[in-house]
Formats: structure tokens, sequence, C-alpha cells
DNA sequence: TGATATAGTTACCTAGGTAACTAATTTGAG
DNA sequence: CTCAAATTAGTTACCTAGGTAACTATATCA
């Protein structure tokens, strides 16, 4: 019983402390992590709706709205307009965005290192194929 | 590379849906899942000062000062000035949240208990080690 | 005692959620 | 086949949660 508060709560922590982490990388070129989350799944998936991009990344439609214009107001993201479905429309990178997404993947691979650097690989391992299962679990 | 992208994705994630479960479990009774985290501290080690409080949640001083004070409004809590340092405010449970907090944690074991249900055991217990020594090698 | 550290607050930032809405599309009953 | 009803994509407004910076008041220390 009062394990499952312990694990709840442990996770919740470490997202907070990812997080922060992943800001502080990203300080430098003024972007945050919601914004770097859409950048790096448009990167690698190619163009996408908004709401392709909500679910890959399982976010609500609204906060995707605000970091897409906000990417937008800086340049990053274009908003290409359907031909088939006049609701629907495509985000894609901007020249800009591609000419900058290695510096930013470099200090994100940097701090990714770092945070792993002290847990063994084989953890590392482990707790994916963890956590991986339990999210499966809990969208049963 | 693209694994370590995955992982903390996931961590955040599964952070975010635990955090929307314990929600819903509270939501019968007008509480957010931080007022709850501060109400099962203070039950379980007693009064504490706010600071003692950011410690045992990890959470920073302001977001601490709002749930407290969002808590006093709801009469779950009352702040009582320390007698040797007039700066510190011990943070005590009233008798309406003692009286309350039974029919709270009911609830919140049952949304645990629900969310754990299909996860087996063993692997609670492994990703409970992992986490907690992932978190630890994060604080070195 | 003057400099520094600490407890708590205030103001303002990002991140994510729900509810309510608009506009466009799909469905299904007649 | 058609048109009203239901669904879907995206937006807006407003909520909770957590963070930093700057501040006040008190304590500690050199």
């Amino acid at each position: 019983m009062r394990n499952n508060h312990d694990l709840f709560h442990t996770i919740h922590q470490l997202s907070r402390q990812l997080h922060k982490s992943l800001n502080e990388a990203l300080q430098p070129f003024s972007i945050y992590s919601a914004q770097w989350s859409v950048l790096f799944v448009l990167k690698t998936k190619g163009n996408l709706t908004q709401s392709e991009l909500c679910d890959y990344l399982s976010v609500e439609a609204p906060p995707m709205t605000r970091t897409i214009q906000r990417l937008i107001k800086q340049g990053y993201v274009k908003q290409i307009p359907s031909k088939e479905d006049k609701r629907v429309k495509y985000i894609q990178l901007t020249e800009k965005a591609i000419a900058e997404y290695p510096e930013w993947e470099k200090a994100v691979l940097k701090m990714n290192d770092s945070l792993l650097a002290l847990f063994p690989k084989s953890s590392q391992e482990e707790l994916r194929k963890l956590l991986h299962e339990f999210s499966i679990q809990l969208r049963k």
C-alpha cells in the first residue's frame, strides 16, 4: 500500500527531473521541451497533421495547438492546409528548423547521455521494458 | 539514441496518466493530486514545516505555498508559527481533514490497485527498484 | 554589527487537462 | 439519393501543477 504511493511518486518526480534537465539543455536555443518533442517527431516521422502529432505524443489537442502556434511564431514550422479535408492542417518543418536541428539534437543527446551515464545499460533496457509493459496495461 | 527519447517519453507519459487517474479518484472530494500528496505526507509523517514538505515531495517552495494556501481555504490544514524561529510555519491537519482522510485514502488505494491490477507483482517490485536506482543516480 | 543564509511569499513563466465552441466531413434513416 | 444527426480537426477560454526570479523578514555567523 505505502509502496504504491512511493512508486507513483517516484515516477512523477523522475518525470519532472528529466524535464528540467531537457529544458536546461535546450535553453541556449530558446526552445522548450514541449516544442522539442514536436520538432523531434516531425523530423523522424515527416509531415504530420496536428491530430497525428497528438496521437504520437499522447497529448490533447489544445496544448498541441499552443505548442505549434509558438513554433510558427519562432519560424520553425508551417501549417499546410490539406487539399482533401479542409479541416486538416499538416505541420511541416521550415528550412530554418532543419538547419538548426542538428545543434538541438546534439545538445539533447549529450544531456541524455549524461543523465544515463551512471545507470547501467542493462538496467536501462530492463527499465524501458517494464515501463512499456506497465504503460500498455494501463491503456487496456 | 532513439531509445533514450522513448525511455524519457514513456516516463513522462506514464506520469501524466497516473496523475490523471489520481485526480479522477479524488474528484468526488474536491481535492486535487497536489493537495492529496501534502495531506498524505502530513498524515504519515506528522506536522512538518513548509520546507520539510518541499523536501519530502521534491517540490519548490512557491508551488507548496499555493497548495497549502488552498488547503487552508478548504479548512483541511492550519499554519502554526514556530516559537523558536519566527520565519517557520508548521503545517497541521485539522480535525476535518483527519475525519475525511479515510475516505480519501480508500478512493486512492482503490484507484492504485486498479491501475496495478494487470501488472504482475514481481514486475512492480522490479520497476520500483530500477526507478529508485535511476533516481538516485540522477541526484549524484 | 554587518554580511550571508534561510523560510516563506508574490509575480510570472511553461506544460498539460477539460469544456465549449466552429467548421468540415461522414453516416444513416427515410 | 438526400439531408439531418453524429463525428472529427482544430481553436479558445480557463483550470491545476510545477518552475525561476525577486522580494521580505528573520536567523546565523564572522
